[in-house]
DNA sequence: CACACTTGGTTAATCGTTTAATCACGTCAC
DNA sequence: GTGACGTGATTAAACGATTAACCAAGTGTG
């Protein structure tokens, strides 16, 4: 059972035009010495018989497979379709195909996962990373995309820079008591979004955070996030790190019969795509994500073009050489604030009634 | 410049042990006919020597890459991280990469995307295809997961048992007077579960539907989908054929002081990310990507790896074979209700105040 | 004992592309 | 007229795994 490939190769456009199988491919490549008509002649023939090149065949001779691999620390991320979608088409103009791997969640799993696309001999990884996991040595270069702050982030959003343009905002329209909601402590990205809001806020402003996970951690049933509390001790002005918990934090109010933006402001993060379309549409911040995927991706195919000089003073461990990730001219892109129907100026701070309604 | 490849090759294994490199390869693949003590020494050294098969080499030869390529109709599709986990697993599990290509809506667009595939070499393709788009001729087989009423469907979701089930739920809590909202009147996926939906209702109920779509179209910047006039018309059941829409709704009611599901329930479809965090929890459909995934890629890898017999009797184009979609024994995947708090008893239809509000 | 058969291994060709090395040939300068 | 050189093509050797064909022993049988 020989390999059934089914169009020509360039031995069969060769034997067509009457010239050895190196002329083809010189003149496909455009690299060797070719006569401009012959040229012609071989790529109008290439065409006429529908010739495809063979990956496996160029792969084995050059040693590269014109593929690269993306690592995803949860796939069920809501923000994930935007990411993989931006690094395919990025990926895609440069002439790359894009092979996924799901670390779901698990570090052990992130570690197999790459793995996996090493053994399918992917040029270089494009990695999100799990909160704080450290890539091993792999044998390619690697691009991650994590935070600014994060050592050997090669390109992020800028989140801090994001979380500042929230409270600013907020701010700017009159709000002075802030309650900040995160999801997971040890993320790299929640703490930078929670921090840049922290540092952009005047010294007349109160603000406290809660942690989702903690809470839950502390009562694995609740549902509720105690807002109405907060929001009763003088908060007017609810920012969370994912829209996906400002969409928590608006339904909750809603149901409690507080009003969104008239009573309480309430902003997301990350554009999700309900975000312009739930009421009242929310206030957030957008990463540009086609940006980023671009930076990224051209600094991992600059590292893998460049001529292999065997460089003797990488550190080898099996003969492999070391992970080294990449860097980027610019490491970090602003995000965009999108100011729609969920903020609003801020009003006196609510009084609770005797009997605990909010007027 | 030759290929830079880092690892020990099969020779190299071959040498080291003092065998041919074909009793390595038979060794490894465990097809030939090796000794019993020899193939543990030639595993032994190879797992010594960090061996990794060449995925070049060994494509070239067998003319199979191992690879299998994903289209998606619209990457940003909330629901696709679930797929893409789903298929990358089960894959994953048979030893296939997956290499993905998001098809941007367009149907130019997704052809071409499927062609990129192709040249990379992928072995098959599982397509989720854009509102009734005809996969062309294409050299390789191809999985389809749209609806079952599709014609070429592979395999998918019971969204009209789906439907059914919602609605069943919802007339065992009371309701007799049902909103439907569907997005867009083309797609398959949304005309069988709104059409599962309609065919459960008893002959005592009244109904009607609303398609997002055509209301954009008609009036490109409402905001609203105006389903206070439905709710006065005396409707107490909102079934949307999406989370997302049902997410839609749900805010929408709430921030007009409708209670939910005190005066109307609210249901969605696919169990999103957020449908379990949001105030109230939404009652959905939860569609078994897993075993959906396990059963396209099964049936993919099924035809491809039985022996190619050259069916002389297959059209050729071109001299390539005509794309045939494959069949699974299961053709479907039943959908399972998630009973959440937006759905609850009905009320007797709520009756507007003189001045337009819902007592 | 000779023949068939099994066992355990080797040889060599092959997949399709790239590329270093080589070659044939015309041109130009001295 | 001959050596140097540029141009346009060819030859052949890789890349790494697979596998059909072959071969050398050992085993059993009539």
């Amino acid at each position: 059972m020989a390999a059934s490939r089914i169009g020509p190769n360039m031995t069969q456009i060769a034997k067509a035009v009457g010239v050895s199988s190196a002329t083809v491919s010189n003149a496909l490549s455009g690299k060797g010495r070719v006569s401009a008509d012959l040229v012609e002649k071989i790529r109008a023939t290439a065409a006429e018989l529908g010739y495809v090149p063979s990956n496996a065949g160029r792969a084995l001779r050059t040693g590269r497979s014109n593929v690269l691999g993306l690592v995803l620390p949860d796939i069920s991320n809501p923000l994930f379709p935007q990411i993989a979608q931006a690094m395919e088409i990025a990926a895609s103009n440069a002439g790359y195909g894009v092979l996924i791997a799901d670390s779901r969640g698990d570090v052990t799993t992130q570690t197999q996962a790459i793995a996996r696309l090493i053994e399918r001999g992917v040029d270089g990884l494009v990695v999100i990373p799990r909160r704080g996991t450290r890539i091993g040595s792999v044998s390619c270069p690697v691009a991650m995309v994590d935070t600014p702050s994060t050592p050997g982030n090669t390109v992020s959003a800028d989140h801090w820079e994001g979380g500042a343009e929230i409270t600013r905002h907020l701010q700017n329209l009159g709000h002075r008591n802030f309650l900040f909601v995160g999801h997971d402590q040890a993320s790299n990205v929640q703490n930078d979004r929670i921090g840049g809001m922290k540092a952009a806020l005047g010294s007349d402003t109160r603000h406290q955070t809660i942690w989702i996970e903690t809470l839950l951690n502390a009562q694995p049933d609740r549902t509720s996030l105690g807002l109405m509390d907060h929001v009763k001790s003088g908060v007017t002005a609810i920012a969370a790190v994912s829209d996906l918990h400002a969409l928590r934090v608006l339904t909750e109010l809603q149901t409690a019969g507080i009003k969104v933006p008239q009573q309480v402001s309430v902003t997301g993060f990350d554009d999700l795509v309900f975000a312009p379309v739930v009421t009242p549409s929310l206030t957030t911040v957008h990463m540009n994500m086609t940006q980023i995927a671009q930076i990224a991706i051209a600094a991992l195919i600059t590292e893998i073009e460049i001529p292999k000089t065997i460089d003797p003073n990488i550190e080898h461990k099996n003969g492999a050489a070391v992970s080294h990730t990449v860097k980027a001219d610019t490491s970090k892109v602003s995000m965009e604030l999108m100011v729609r129907a969920s903020s609003g100026p801020a009003v006196s701070p609510a009084t609770p009634s005797p009997n605990g309604e909010i007027l």
